[in-house]
DNA sequence: ATGCCCCCGTCCCGGGGA
């Protein structure tokens, strides 16, 4: 089964990219990052002619993430445990397959420091905890996402650019490396040691046209996820197309139990 | 240099992204 996760920035402005990505056979399930849309307003008939299943999270304007599978979905849940206050649609979770799947969108930090870096380190303190949580239940686990990490410094084109931006900071990456050192495989990284491989390209500055990029979209795998673990890429693709996300995706293959 | 590009909303600017 191969699981795939793509921030598309905008499920609208990106939906023809996702359908033909979906009919294309790339993936069996696919998770999505800043639809940007409220939930009546998703387009599930796009998804229903081609027979795939989905669940949505969704909110006006920003955030909103989702899973898109061809096989049934079941026991979803929206919303990451530890702060009820939390009205930002970054988090899904459900069941496919026997396989625990989740799409989050962890949030950006910038600028650092200030309430919105606050903000993201609450979020990875709420998400390690689920991430025991789930370790306990011994079931296999993919944790994917838009991190908004670069773990190391062979995951940027140039590591003076990320300095004291939230995306490489000291607090960001520990709590990221805190997720692998409890048990959990970055699944690109398994398979790829080496570096100046990324999963995102700004618009400006003729980033894509350099590969001026960083890799933030992670696929974190419980031990029982890892055990399955036969391939993992990025598909750089649909990054090149007319009208792209910023993101291109990010997959894993996990051999059947 | 907090911009350069892209997306959103009720909308020809400002906020947010990374």
């Amino acid at each position: 089964m191969r699981i795939a996760s793509w921030n598309v920035n905008s499920i609208k402005a990106r939906l023809g990219h996702v359908v033909e990505y979906c009919k294309a056979g790339h993936t069996d399930v696919l998770l999505l990052q800043e639809l940007k849309m409220m939930d009546e307003a998703f387009p599930h008939d796009a998804f229903q002619e081609i027979g795939w299943h989905v669940a949505n999270h969704g909110q006006k304007t920003y955030n909103g993430v989702a899973i898109l599978s061809r096989h049934p979905i079941t026991n979803c849940e929206m919303r990451l445990a530890g702060d009820d206050s939390d009205e930002q649609a970054r988090f899904i979770q459900a069941d496919i397959e026997g396989v625990h799947v989740a799409s989050l969108y962890l949030p950006n930090g910038n600028p650092c420091p200030g309430p919105k870096f606050d903000y993201k380190l609450a979020w990875m303190d709420r998400l390690d905890a689920l991430a025991d949580s789930l370790l306990a239940s011994e079931k296999p686990v993919v944790l994917g996402g838009d991190y908004n990490v670069i773990p190391q410094a062979i995951d940027c084109y140039d590591e003076a650019e990320w300095l004291g931006d939230a995306l490489y900071h000291e607090e960001s990456r520990s709590r990221f490396f805190a997720l692998l050192h409890k048990g959990y495989t970055d699944a690109f990284r398994a398979i790829h040691p080496e570096g100046a491989h990324y999963s995102f390209w700004d618009y400006q500055r003729g980033a894509w046209q350099k590969n001026n990029g960083i890799r933030i979209d992670h696929l974190l795998l419980s031990p029982e996820a890892a055990n399955r673990l036969t391939n993992a890429g990025i598909d750089k693709g649909p990054r090149g197309l007319e009208r792209a996300s910023d993101h291109t995706p990010v997959w894993c293959d996990l051999a059947l139990p």
